[in-house]
DNA sequence: TAGATATTTAGATTGTTATCTAAATACAGA
DNA sequence: TCTGTATTTAGATAACAATCTAAATATCTA
């Protein structure tokens, strides 16, 4: 869970999961919407997977991007008890 | 919020908010739990307090920490919301 | 197969963060 | 007021993270 709290705390890594949340997008589609360079996004893109936050697909010299929720839960349940509301 | 996350991504500074949990503490009593001297504390719980995790309050020469959870409604809204379960 | 496109890898640079030691500050009690 | 205790501040160091350029890899299409 630690790898998901770390994902988290960067806003490029954040806005790339929204990006996601609207639907799969390859990395180039993903790349157009910041002002950084390719390898950078690669670089955020793999923490993200590391961290389970989403996961890829190569599709012919694309390589798709999407959204993988079920590791927030984690993440959720210990905002949760740490605000006592569940447990 | 960014600041929430980013407190957040510590894993030492996870550990002070669970103690807090569990009730106030000075900040000597914080330390005992860590294998880390002073200062070093001291500088997380600036992070913490930055974010508005923790409140502070001097009790005589005592430095008394307390928890903040109501910050965190943001963060657990942005993962709701990014998990499709909200909004 | 050659050239174009998409993505990643390698390596360098820069900025940030966690930690330490030493010193400063604030307060308590004799 | 002096001494001890609690905490923070200052400044240094080392590890980590974000970004870049250049090059490598993989795939598509003519």
């Amino acid at each position: 869970m630690a790898n998901v709290f770390r994902a988290l705390s960067d806003p490029t890594r954040r806005e790339i999961l929204k990006l996601l949340q609207k639907g799969n997008l390859n990395a180039g589609r993903i790349t157009e919407n910041f002002d950084m360079k390719a390898p950078s996004i690669t670089h955020h893109l793999h923490i993200l997977r590391n961290a389970g936050l989403v996961q890829s697909e190569k599709k012919g010299q694309q390589m798709i991007y999407s959204l993988n929720t079920t590791v927030l839960q984690d993440v959720l349940n210990w905002i949760l008890e740490l605000q006592g509301k569940s447990k």
